[in-house]
DNA sequence: CCCCATTACGTAGCACGTAACAATG
DNA sequence: CATTGTTACGTGCTACGTAATGGGG
């Protein structure tokens, strides 16, 4: 019988205690000091709560937690939803309570922190300087892992992003690469630039699994040519150096060159040779979203609008192409 | 910023407070008289819950809550899903510690409860002596609601179940209507029934809402005829008494027929003059189902076996026409 | 032998109940 | 004036922290 109205001595705490246990690897030691709370209460509490449900949800052999029971991984996983519930429950207080104040967490990769995200924080910050930002630097999955767990808001980057599927993808704007080479080199003197001719040269560009990287080796590979890659970065700043010390032709995102500091490269226009690569903004599934949080989203992709966002939110996995196949995005 | 990992004073009774509160059309006394505890008490919780949200849940004029603030309504809402995620929990608790032990609410109508489920409760309570069952009886739109807001597990009816849109409706069988008429009567002696035939006689049976009497006005306003029914009731056993008084003819479900019992009546069967209606079991979606509630189901409808079931609670809502629309139900 | 989980125990906080109070219809 | 929510206050329970104990790798 479904009984939601009888009283249970199962404490919030417990489901707490139980999640950020199998978080930490089954050390409750580490769970505690996470907590900034005592080992044993720990301990007491995953014994009581086992004791209620009469089931053990960790599988201890002597004195050591080794496994979490076939139980236990449901009942830790409800107990995420549990935890994740309670948290929308403060987000909606805090939106009516006060709609300007709050916070919001963005992972993302160096190349959007460095060169699309700085204006909309800027105005964003000035508009909503009670809501505390908070942005973590990662690689596209170690960011899109975070939106997953909960640990951030938005995950804003290109790749890797389609490897979660309780993730929401809103694709924000496309962009082209751009080949970087010093004053007098000697691709400054060709027509037009090819992949051959590109072929020729040791080439500094970014790491795989970063900034598009993928579609750079795609469309060598589709030409049957092996690409001299002498140096790979995870940043554009990194790699214009190392072209400034003539190591290599560096191959970029555009919007990562500066015409106004980047005097001494010459950028080549290399849109023609790559697929185009798509900037995303990528949000868990059932995330409550605060007024400001649409009010980003808007900022940095003029076309996300609040209705845009929430039907993506609101359709099951796996529709993004649907919802978006005929949107003409913004190029950078 | 999400942040499950922060320790919160927020406590599950609160929550359950809110919900019961909002429940029990704001009285808070008679919530705490349900809930087996004081007023003050769960007064003060709420007061506190609202402090630490800084968020009004309910409005108050003087010393009464009036209604439920825009945020509240949002809140509670929350809260319910909080507490049938904790109910959840239980439920995969008791199933992995003893998979026979447990509960199982059905709510249904009389038709069910006296035709239908006999044979089906007495072969589930013989094969799970300790599976607590309980019955509640009520009109299809009182059964619904109680599964709709998890007072019971089970909705099996034929009507009123597409109205709540949280429901999976799993069809189970299609039955027909049978005209009963004491021993003698001129309908004995007819060739073929008709609708005319039936509609120059004052008829019994069931009344509006229950058990297809929607698809019995259907026939007869198709064909432009206006039944003279003298008498409605909410089951057969009524309808049979007043037959067998000589009130009128009576239609009723095929089912409700027993050639042992009703000897002094005559069943004509009807089933080319009405639309056919079908059985179904509705479950709240979301529910975690027990593996005797699997086992039940398929001894009411052997084709609704475990996978059949876990897809369609699966499926988003409004899709059962696409599930079951190539499945031959069993006819009774 | 270090690490880690459990047991033992004392304490501070808090949830709950009783009783008195206030406001509403 | 009856009903209902809030304030005041006392108490029993319990969650948590400290310290001691015991197994494992």
């Amino acid at each position: 019988m479904p009984s939601v109205g009888v009283a249970s001595g199962m404490k919030l705490q417990q489901l707490r205690y139980i999640w950020e246990v199998s978080r930490h690897n089954l050390n409750v030691s580490a769970t505690a000091q996470s907590l900034f709370t005592s080992q044993p209460g720990i301990s007491k509490q995953i014994r009581l709560l086992e004791d209620e449900l009469g089931v053990e949800i960790f599988a201890r052999s002597g004195k050591h937690l080794t496994r979490i029971t076939p139980a236990g991984q449901a009942i830790v996983d409800l107990a995420g939803e549990v935890l994740r519930t309670v948290d929308i429950i403060k987000q909606v207080a805090q939106e009516h309570s006060n709609e300007r104040r709050g916070s919001l967490s963005i992972a993302t990769t160096h190349t959007q922190a460095r060169y699309a995200l700085p204006p909309v924080i800027s105005e964003f910050t000035r508009k909503y300087p009670d809501v505390a930002l908070h942005m973590q630097q990662g690689t596209p999955k170690q960011i899109a892992q975070m939106v997953s767990e909960g640990q951030a808001d938005f995950a804003i980057c290109t790749e890797a992003l389609e490897l979660f599927n309780d993730l929401v993808l809103l694709p924000c704007y496309r962009w082209n690469r751009c080949v970087l080479v010093p004053r007098g080199h000697p691709l400054t003197q060709v027509d037009e630039l090819t992949l051959e001719g590109l072929a020729e040269y040791p080439l500094v560009t970014y790491v795989f699994g970063f900034t598009g990287r993928s579609q750079l080796d795609d469309a060598f590979r589709s030409r049957g040519l092996k690409p001299n890659v002498v140096l790979t970065a995870a940043d554009a700043d990194v790699i214009k150096t190392y072209v400034r010390l003539g190591l290599g032709v560096g191959i970029v995102a555009h919007m990562a060159v500066d015409a106004d500091v980047d005097v001494d490269l010459v950028p080549i226009d290399a849109s023609h040779l790559f697929e185009s690569s798509t900037t995303k903004i990528a949000i868990r599934r059932g995330t409550f979203m605060r007024g400001y949080m649409y009010d980003f989203v808007q900022r940095f992709a003029p076309h996300l609008d609040r209705d845009t966002v929430d039907t993506a939110l609101a359709a099951g996995p796996r529709s993004e192409h649907s919802l978006f196949g005929d949107v003409e995005l913004p190029v950078r």
